[in-house]
DNA sequence: TTAAACCTTCATGTACGCTTCAAGGCAAGG
DNA sequence: CCTTGCCTTGAAGCGTACATGAAGGTTTAA
């Protein structure tokens, strides 16, 4: 299939996919005869990984170091792990890193009065309350905002 | 207290509070007779209320806007609502992908042979059994990689 | 009084991750 | 033959979120 009906398929701009092939995310793509990219589902596959990692956040670098990793044919087992392992953490942070946000917000949506009366110490106040229910204090409670 | 104070407390660096207040993100700061800002503990709550939304990949733009609702005195609850509502919806997804990216890796780390092996094709063999597993099967599972 | 160590504003630079543009080639249809 | 529509490469442009640098002011301490 031609890079047109590649990017149809992932939802990736065939701009994009150039980009990823020259930065090595996904291997060399076959050409045609006349030098046009041949795309099989090999690549199709690739490109749908790499942009699942790029949306959980995954820099172009990192991933590239990886994929490197992965396409070099030594033993690189511990290595490859490790750096699994480096990336699940960062993710893993990320995620709670969200979550608390989420909770956060969450907890200012439901506290919300239908009026909005309240004062920015109310707030205050009510931060507090929850800060203390959940065990998770900052020295400094946030601003109402 | 100053600037570069502030900065250290927080973790911001001094050009990025400055930008962030530039950006109304937080409020005008006070400055002292001479024109230096001096920095309370309201907009320290405003900076680590910035920080963790960005870190959950909330936009300027988009902090901004909502942090703008909140500073008008006017009634807008139910924009405010709405608003964070909408940003909930777009970090709740953006938790479910991560850890949909976090399982995708956790399952290569625990199928990793000691050795490395494993051929392209029993890889994917393996992506799915997974997939068939967690119920979350994708047209083309990935390559292995 | 002179240097260090802060601060200010304004302008420009930087990194990332693409997007868009320019210039041109190949193949099919009218 | 010419337009349409796809493709190619390389280079330049762009938005975001700051970082850095220039030019200058103030305070403290030797």
């Amino acid at each position: 299939m031609n890079i047109k009906e590649a990017s149809e398929k992932t939802g990736v701009s065939s701009a994009a996919i150039r980009y990823y092939e020259k930065e090595s995310l996904i291997p060399a793509i076959d050409r045609t005869p006349v030098g046009n990219r041949d795309i099989d589902d090999r690549i199709i596959r690739r490109i749908r990984f790499v942009t699942q990692m790029r949306a959980a956040g995954m820099s172009i670098e990192n991933l590239r170091r990886y994929i490197e990793l992965f396409d070099a044919q030594e033993d690189n087992t511990k290595e490859q792990k490790s750096l699994l392992k480096e990336q699940l953490a960062v993710m893993e942070e990320k995620r709670d890193d969200l979550q608390a946000a989420i909770d956060h917000l969450n907890y200012k949506l439901n506290h919300f009065y239908d009026h909005m009366e309240t004062t920015e110490a109310e707030l205050r106040a009510l931060e507090k309350e929850h800060a203390d229910k959940v065990d998770h204090q900052e020295e400094t409670p946030d601003d109402g905002v």
